[in-house]
DNA sequence: CCTAAGCGGAGTGACTGCCTCCAGATACGC
DNA sequence: GCGTATCTGGAGGCAGTCACTCCGCTTAGG
């Protein structure tokens, strides 16, 4: 689209640019975890510091400031999938992969949605298949070789299991935000090959007058409908 | 709210004023079970085959009508955590009532929006604790008591083991509906107080190809965003 | 056959969210 | 310093959505 001819002789960004432009993404990167994918570029920009027009001006759309932060986001993600993989042992490794990939979602809210496959772009979309997906399988596939892990379980296995779990940190997040670990451990109980007595629940579960308070309306959720 | 003295001399609707509340009915209920509670009146009153006008005269608002066949769309919900109490074995009673209580929400995509908290409106908040949650309470305390159910599960998780269910079964509803009694059976597994080897799962795990369409961009979700 | 009750659906008003425009401010080469 | 290309802020345009209203025409039914 631009001329990209002879090395033609390109005027650096003046310095008041690119101090604006970092402050946008550092704005955008807190209000995904915060807030998630939904957040308006308006948004971001008041957040930031800066007007609308400037955040239009170093950013074509909203997809890409997201694009520009996307391997922030997903990186960590990653890195706790091969952490996982080098784990002497294949339980313990699978078992911390999810706990790891878990509580970054609960800290990151947009990271939340890529996973869950909420409001999700091509990179996105291609990042799943493409990075997670075979570090999954892998995963999987070493944890049920070693005897330790039931025969039946798949790697995409682990990526439902994560939109299961995220759905209940949502609607949890706010007031008990580890609750998603007590139901993480029981399906971890579900699938050993071998399953001993039942591991203790790292969180006590909710008494009715705290789920009731929790299943409510939120602000998020538009009230009769 | 309205006179309701002595028996007041009130004109009977007529004819096709009657035909047309049914109608709207009927109609809402289909949408409401496949598309959610977040159709317009509009929609609803398009599928009726009726104008929205006739639609605004018959109910106040979509509220209105949401009332108007709530009890409709929780009623088999509560029966089927009767039949579970009544079940000679607790844990096939308790078991069973998930199954059947999922399977009505694959059916009803509304339903499933009620139980999960999801748009919901002060009926639908209130049923939850005062109808569900001591039915809840009574199916886990009599598998706990049976010595089947593991000592420290409460009626709450029965809550948040349907809500996580709800986002899987949201995610893969199109192409493979009854992928969700999969991750059920896990989660089963691991609420068994004496474990002992893994029931087999009734679905098959999805391949990645298969995985990737079902994550991608569904009609409903904006992508991009 | 008369008329109150009912009908359809275009239209209104309130939002929300993406993005543009441009008058004034500012960095920076000379 | 000075002049200008670059950048800034935020008011507002535009398009879409959705709940709900209004009113001229139709129709049930006494």
């Amino acid at each position: 689209m631009t001329e990209t001819g002879a090395p033609k002789k390109a005027r650096a960004m003046r310095r008041d640019a690119v101090r604006n432009r970092e402050r946008l993404l550092v704005a955008a990167r807190e209000l995904f975890a915060e807030q998630g994918l939904e957040v308006t570029l308006d948004d971001i920009a008041r957040h930031a510091g800066v007007g609308v027009g400037t955040a239009y001006r170093r950013f074509a759309n909203k997809g890409e400031l997201l694009a520009a932060i996307f391997a922030g986001q997903t990186v960590e993600l990653a890195a706790a999938a091969d952490a996982g993989l080098v784990d002497p042992d294949p339980w313990h490794g699978l078992v911390g992969y999810l706990e790891t990939a878990l509580a970054l979602q609960l800290r990151d809210r947009g990271l939340a949605q890529i996973v869950s496959g909420d409001r999700i772009s091509v990179e996105q979309y291609d990042w799943n298949r493409e990075v997670m997906a075979p570090k999954n399988r892998a995963l999987v596939a070493r944890a049920r070789e070693a005897g330790v892990l039931r025969e039946d379980i798949e790697g995409t296995d682990l990526t439902f299991i994560q939109v299961g779990l995220n759905a209940i940190m949502t609607r949890s997040r706010d007031a008990h935000p580890d609750l998603y670990r007590r139901y993480l451990r029981l399906l971890l109980d579900g699938l050993r090959a071998r399953p001993g007595s039942p591991t203790p629940l790292p969180v006590a579960a909710l008494t009715s007058d705290q789920t009731h308070a929790v299943m409510g309306p939120t602000s998020r959720s538009t009230a009769i409908g």
